[in-house]
DNA sequence: GTTAACCATGAATCCTCAC
DNA sequence: TGTGAGGATTCATGGTTAA
């Protein structure tokens, strides 16, 4: 395969798949080969520390007249750095591919509009409604019980990659919604370090990544995950087949991550297949129908209720109340509609009985699959 | 008490109580005293950059918000506009006063930067959870079934309104959350212009605005909407013996709310008393059975007495004997049966043991109790 | 009159490939 | 880069009509 001038340029150093990588995610993600990613998931910090910063350091207050640009300097080098490490992992996206980000409300508003800002294009943004969050213990808030996630493709033209029938699957065959319930990293899945503490205060429960990584990567896509922690994004890339590469700055959270990691089996290809959508099947022109002599020219097809009829033509176009053209175009003219699906409106006879076109383009497909059989 | 500059400058024209303003909401808000308001609820344009026609797929077009009032340029003039908009906000507001704004990711991230860059301090923000959204028809996405409110107050020490018990009460006892699992505003309750049609685009439901009202304001406060359209704000304050300012540019939408407001009568406190129906058993999709852990994906499950196995899949479905699907689906076809309920049909060994799913399904709502019951 | 079937609609950044 | 054609895609609710 060809390589993309980006990926040229930066050759000098290819991208270490399936490590975790030490240091500053910036200049890391700065070293790495441009356009080499599928998907990054980041999970920024957000200690703004807003409540601190109204202190000068030699701890004297901040009286009034500083405290709007206190404010601003604050914000300012938060915003700078959001705007950094988004670049960087925009710079290594692949044209189609796209990004999460999960914050709360203390971050997620200057997240969100840098990612605008850059020219990413969002495509949802999600609520990770907790079944288990903390309460507001002084009942001064309503309790904080959710996490607000964005996905966004690289740019409005991006192909991204969406898994609509696996989702679908997930929620038990209807459409999935962009409200997730899901429980909080809690009991075994929590990480504890030596001393049996907690070993990353914000922990992320792999419910949550596996929705992110089933709906939109494919196998063997490769996931970049810049703020690592304790590598949840890497446990469910590789559990999954997809490749990773972390990056994370404390050491301590890289051995916990490493060690976890070490721990992970690749699923079999039975369990990570997915439902296939539609729009993946291979493309079966009416005219191999005809062809084939599973419809004669001359036969006469109808749509439900017989109200419309039209007559299949040796070339596999149709010809109805005058309308020529292909089953959608005729099916679209008769309804007066945009468009139609040519092979769910028109039917044939057989017995008696009306049957879809869309049964013969199965049979075609199902004959195909010996020829040349597809994965999944 | 000596007056401010600007409360001076202002007290020609004193608020307008319980009346609807015409005109450019900006120009009449810096018309009126400053620190006059005790809430502000804000709708303002979500700038929605829909691009062409949208059909349903029985080919019905979709009756987008195409209107003039919700397009900008740019990134920059809708930025500008949000600027000079919650300025003049906040110069009316009471130093203990609050604001409330709802918005989409169109447009929620770019107004909750500038609210903290304005110096308003955020309490929670809040996700309404729509019962009843519209499908993403085409798949592409998931379906948007949310909106998020951003509650703040006028600054980081202001002693805001919050009426916790209120609240704890209306959710049975159990401390309020931040998602809010709403209907959208259909029915009766949906105000029709003259031909029929809904009088305005974007109409919220008042249980929305029910307990933002309750929530954070003291009965005979002022609540003031400058972007007040058909009123509803308007008509559960006045409900609620609170006091409302409208500001609408629009007439019709002025003369459909003038109407509403007319006919609303405020309650006694006595008579606010809340009605629910009993929550029903939350819908646990299969799915989250494997998201969670609880099973792996590949981990084979068995019918009773093991006549029939199956393979769980990453997506929830399951595959045995070359069908795939639902465990619904994949129970009823192996039995040749119309339907299956697979909860009860297949089973996990644990221990040499045959468990069957419906066990997981209890524990998964059993950690979901306690949660916000739904209404109606 | 009762029930079932049918229809309408909601803040939406909603297609993809070949030529 | 545009154009044209193939053909894939929906959930909850309330109101209206048919049986």
């Amino acid at each position: 395969m060809t390589k993309t001038k980006d990926q040229r340029a930066d050759s000098a150093r290819p991208l270490p798949l399936n490590q975790i990588l030490g240091g500053d995610c910036i200049e890391i993600m700065n070293g790495l080969p441009a356009g080499s990613v599928d998907l990054v998931f980041a999970d920024p910090p957000y200690n703004l520390q807003l409540k601190g910063d109204l202190h000068r350091p030699d701890n004297s207050r901040v009286d009034a007249v500083d405290d709007h640009w206190d404010r601003f300097s604050s914000f300012a080098s938060y915003d700078a750095f959001t705007r950094d490490w988004l670049a960087a992992a925009r710079r290594l996206l692949k044209p189609n591919g796209a990004i999460w980000v999960i914050g709360s409300y203390h971050n997620i508003f200057r997240v969100g509009a840098e990612i605008q800002n850059q020219g990413f294009w969002i495509m949802n943004d999600v609520i990770w409604r907790k079944t288990n969050p903390m309460p507001n213990f002084r009942g001064k808030r309503l309790t904080n019980a959710h996490e607000t996630l964005i996905w966004a493709a690289k740019s409005e033209s991006s192909k991204y990659t969406f898994n609509y029938e696996a989702l679908k699957s997930l929620n038990e065959g209807i459409q999935m919604r962009s409200d997730w319930v899901l429980p909080i990293c809690t009991g075994g899945e929590r990480l504890k370090d030596a001393a049996g503490d907690k070993a990353h205060p914000t922990q992320k429960p792999e419910s949550l990544l596996h929705r992110v990584i089933i709906g939109t990567t494919n196998p063997g896509d490769v996931v970049l995950d810049p703020f690592f922690g304790t590598g949840t994004t890497g446990a469910v890339a590789k559990m999954l087949g997809r490749d990773y590469v972390g990056i994370e700055r404390e050491e301590a959270y890289r051995e916990v991550a490493a060690r976890r990691l070490a721990r992970i089996r690749r699923l079999d290809q039975d369990a990570i297949a997915t439902t296939r959508a539609k729009r993946a099947e291979p493309r079966i022109p009416f005219g191999q129908v005809v062809e084939r002599g599973m419809l004669r020219p001359g036969e006469e097809l109808f749509s439900i209720g017989s109200r419309h009829k039209a007559k299949v033509r040796a070339d596999g176009s149709l010809i109805g109340n005058d309308i020529k053209g292909s089953i959608h175009q005729v099916g679209a003219a008769l309804e007066g509609a945009p468009s139609c699906n040519g092979w769910t409106y028109w039917h044939f006879r057989r017995e008696g009985k009306l049957i879809p076109l869309d049964i013969l383009r199965q049979q075609i497909r199902a004959e195909m699959e010996g020829d040349a059989p597809r994965p999944n």
